[in-house]
RNA sequence: GCCCGGGUGGCGGAACGGUAGACGCAGUCGAUUUAAAAUCGAUGGCCUAGACGGCGACUGUGGGUUCGACUCCCACCCCGGGCACCA
């Protein structure tokens, strides 16, 4: 260690690098100055708007959310210290299935559960200096939130785009409640430990299909933005599922049923052996005309054959005892019905090839017993008479599917049906919302204690005042977040107006579409579905403003954080505790540590390397920093330190202050272009060989002439308030400490980029 | 079965067509310390007392492209994650 820092260190602890304190003084400083705070709607300035994940109500926040909102953070702190006006805030996702299985736990009501949560996990986010307006932020089991989801339910439904159809779900007699798959264990209840089975229900659907082409469509256009990133394409075509193939008309001749059939292997429909129906096809119901195998498809649909099955060798299949002719003109297929169509081309009709394909390859094994069993022969009866089989065209299936939104718990936005005697199910009025959620429910996990309500029940009908029972079916928390992306763009003052109001705001076009939303790679449905109902409420008016019904103008998905090779799990006792870090270590070395351990498009296999480099580097350019800042200071006081008496008679190192120069104009180069393309990891590494190449220059002038001269302690201390501007999106709270200690103030929202001055943003 | 990642020292991982193992962790040695922790420095296959001396191996497996492959192509094996009432 250079002799200079040793004699500032014996000065007392001034030095060193306390980063509690440093942490409280400067988030005391950024409340003070409302840092964070959404700037007002000014067109013509360059804004944004950053949309990190809505997280869960889960009671804890944990690594995977460090790492969401570090990069997330990372890039809103970016964007501000280049000048531009950032919209930065969440909502808390407070509706579902494990807020009401805390409550259970706990013997409290899931509103007093979530809210005890919402609030402990701000504190932990605060604690990491994330820069969220606050102000904004918000719950959406708040009915002032929900009733967007119902006035969302009720538009859809009146488009056509909602529908009532019958689904299954998992039962339970003893509790006399519906299941979610993680509540059913090895098909028992995991209340009561006895056997489940499923039912069939009628359920709420949205129609995806309506705009399914159209997504499929604008991916191209979201690709050539340059803003979506690869991987969060991928998740989007596979959401989507489209595959390219043909398609062709058989007919079984003159009166007999016709099947419109598709087959990606174009080339090779002379070998189809049989033709695949899915048991959800809109014309299944012609080909289930018999009583067996209309017997059988129930039994399907209920659930009597097993639902978790997806292996080909095991997967139900119904003869229907019909067949089509070949498509290239010979002989005769069965016609067979099978849930593996869906998965891979969605509720169509397929041809099997097995010499082109896996799955067709074992059904077509399992075929000679299955017609056997069904027809009394193997052999399709090639005289049947004549078909007709039209030429084929080029056709496109996707496996996307309308998904059910409908579930029968008690915590969830209610959804504003009512059920007239004579009316039947009808809507309520959007004047009317919200339909309030009672929130004095403490549910047992037994029942629907909604549906046991009586005074939520009953009603009366709004076309004709008579009595009526309400749905006591809630929509499921992936509906609410349909438009959970929209309720941050709305000023906090205008968040209780009416819904025409809000939508009216100019606040709405200023900030959306949003630029960027950074989220974990298992929002791929959320975006996906978001990307649909965008498209749906551009063409039913309220977001036309957004031509081509895109939500987000970039996308990037980071991978999950886990911990020695595994998924982290108390039952593995392998979970990273964020908070035990924090306290250790504290929060920018917490964040500098997982943006430096893996790209965000990589998994992150938890190690403690990661954060005791990032520490031992905080440390560094803090204790560094400091002694040349005092050594400087003692300069131009004209009072050199012990180590410095030798203060250079000339100045030989011209040479390497230019060189010092170099290497931060170039390090401040490639960590811009690291950080505009979101590529933390890498621009975390640069930063930290930047501090390299500053401590080499040190070094080596040391080397040469025994001390710095002055020129040489203002290109050091030059460099250094560089270093801090670069280190201001990674580690806000030491760099801004920094950045003030080299002569700087603090007037606007964030240490400004390199070549950028800031000013308060009003 | 399908989709997405990934297989490099004791460990986490660099390099992404040009000296493999950057940077770190753990280990060892040293400095500081009454001691410990923390910190700093050195070290990191084998041979040699020691080296800017000698020797050898090496990026899951098998092929291929190339003057040259961790990197590109093909086939396979293994690990992790996901696959629609968890969010």
């Amino acid at each position: 260690m250079p002799l200079d820092i040793l004699v500032y260190m014996s000065e007392g602890a001034k030095i060193t690098y306390d980063a509690h304190a440093i942490e409280a003084r400067r988030q005391a400083a950024w409340r003070e100055r409302d840092a964070a705070r959404t700037p007002a709607v000014l067109d013509d300035q360059p804004h944004l708007y950053i949309k990190p994940s809505a997280p869960f109500t889960s009671g804890n926040v944990h690594m995977g959310h460090v790492r969401s909102y570090s990069i997330g953070d990372a890039y809103a702190r970016f964007r501000r210290a280049r000048g531009d006006r950032v919209l930065f805030a969440f909502g808390f996702d407070a509706f579902g299935l494990p807020a009401e299985l805390g409550a259970i736990a706990g013997g409290v009501p899931p509103s007093e559960w979530v809210t005890r949560c919402a609030e402990h996990m701000t504190g932990q986010l605060q604690r990491l200096g994330f820069s969220f307006d606050w102000e904004r932020a918000f719950m959406s089991s708040d009915p002032v939130m929900y009733r967007w989801s119902q006035w969302l339910f009720l538009s859809l439904l009146e488009a056509g785009l909602v529908y009532r159809g019958t689904g299954n779900v998992d039962w339970c007699d003893t509790c006399q409640t519906t299941l979610a798959t993680i509540q059913v264990e090895d098909g028992l209840c995991w209340r009561c430990h006895n056997p489940v089975r499923l039912i069939e229900r009628p359920t709420w659907y949205l129609r995806i299909s309506a705009y399914t082409q159209e997504n499929d469509q604008r991916l191209d256009e979201l690709a050539a933005g340059g803003r979506w990133d690869e991987v969060a394409l991928a998740s989007q075509r596979f959401v989507l599922g489209r595959v390219d193939g043909v398609e062709a008309d058989l007919s079984a001749g003159a009166g007999g049923p016709a099947l419109t059939v598709f087959t990606p292997h174009a080339d090779a429909l002379e070998l189809a052996r049989f033709v695949l129906i899915s048991p959800k096809h809109p014309e299944i119901d012609a080909w289930a005309s018999d009583a067996g195998v209309r017997e059988r498809l129930e039994e399907l649909r209920s659930g009597g054959l097993e639902r978790s099955s997806r292996d080909a060798r095991s997967i139900a299949l119904i003869d229907t005892g019909r067949s089509l002719p070949a498509p290239a003109g010979d002989g005769w297929l069965p016609v067979l019905i099978s849930p593996a169509v869906d998965g891979r081309f969605g509720a169509t009709a397929v041809l099997g090839i097995p010499e082109h394909d896996r799955t067709d390859e074992v059904i077509a094994e399992r075929l000679p017993e299955l017609l056997t069993a069904s027809r009394g022969t193997a052999v399709v009866d090639a005289s049947a008479g004549a078909g007709a089989v039209s030429p084929p065209r080029p056709a496109v299936r996707y496996k996307a599917d309308d998904f059910s939104i409908s579930r029968q718990r008690s915590w969830g936005t209610p959804i504003p049906i009512v059920y007239c005697e004579t009316h039947g199910a009808v809507p309520v009025p959007k004047e009317q919302l919200p339909v309030l959620l009672p929130l004095d429910i403490t549910p047992t996990g037994a029942g629907n204690p909604l549906a046991e309500l009586s005074e939520f029940v009953h009603t009366t009908c709004p076309l004709c005042g008579g009595p009526a029972e309400r749905e006591t079916d809630t929509l499921d928390c992936h509906f609410d977040a349909l438009w959970l992306w929209v309720p941050v763009a709305v000023p906090p003052e205008s968040r209780e107006e009416t819904l025409e109001e809000i939508l009216a705001l100019g606040d709405l076009r200023h900030w959306l579409p949003s630029e960027r939303v950074v989220a974990g790679s298992d929002s791929g449905n959320f975006v996906f579905d978001q990307r649909i109902v965008t498209k749906a409420l551009r063409d039913l008016g309220p977001l036309a403003f957004l031509a081509d019904g895109e939500p987000f103008a970039g996308c990037l998905f980071h991978e999950m954080v886990i911990s020695d090779g595994r998924k982290m799990s108390k039952h593995l006792g392998n979970v990273v505790d964020p908070d035990a870090l924090v306290e250790r270590y504290g929060a920018d070395t917490v964040r500098l540590a997982v943006l430096y351990a893996a790209r965000p498009q990589k998994t992150l296999n938890w190690s403690d390397s990661a954060v005791l480099r990032a520490h031992r580097f905080l440390t560094q350019v803090w204790e560094f920093s400091q002694a040349r800042i005092a050594a400087a200071e003692q300069l131009a006081a004209g009072e050199p330190g012990e180590g410095a008496d030798a203060a250079p008679l000339t100045d030989t190192s011209e040479h390497l202050r230019l060189k010092l120069s170099q290497w931060c104009e170039k390090g401040a180069e490639k960590i811009t272009e690291d950080l505009e393309g979101l590529e933390m990891h890498s621009a975390v590494r640069n930063v930290m060989r930047l501090f390299d190449r500053i401590k080499d220059f040190d070094k080596r002038v040391v080397a040469r002439q025994g001390a710095l001269s002055r020129a040489d302690s203002d290109a050091l201390l030059e460099a250094l308030a560089l270093l801090a501007q670069l280190l201001g999106p990674f580690a806000p709270h030491m760099a801004e400490e920094l950045w003030l200690a080299l002569g700087n103030d603090e007037s606007g929202p964030q240490t400004p980029w390199p070549g950028v001055s800031l000013q308060a943003v009003a």
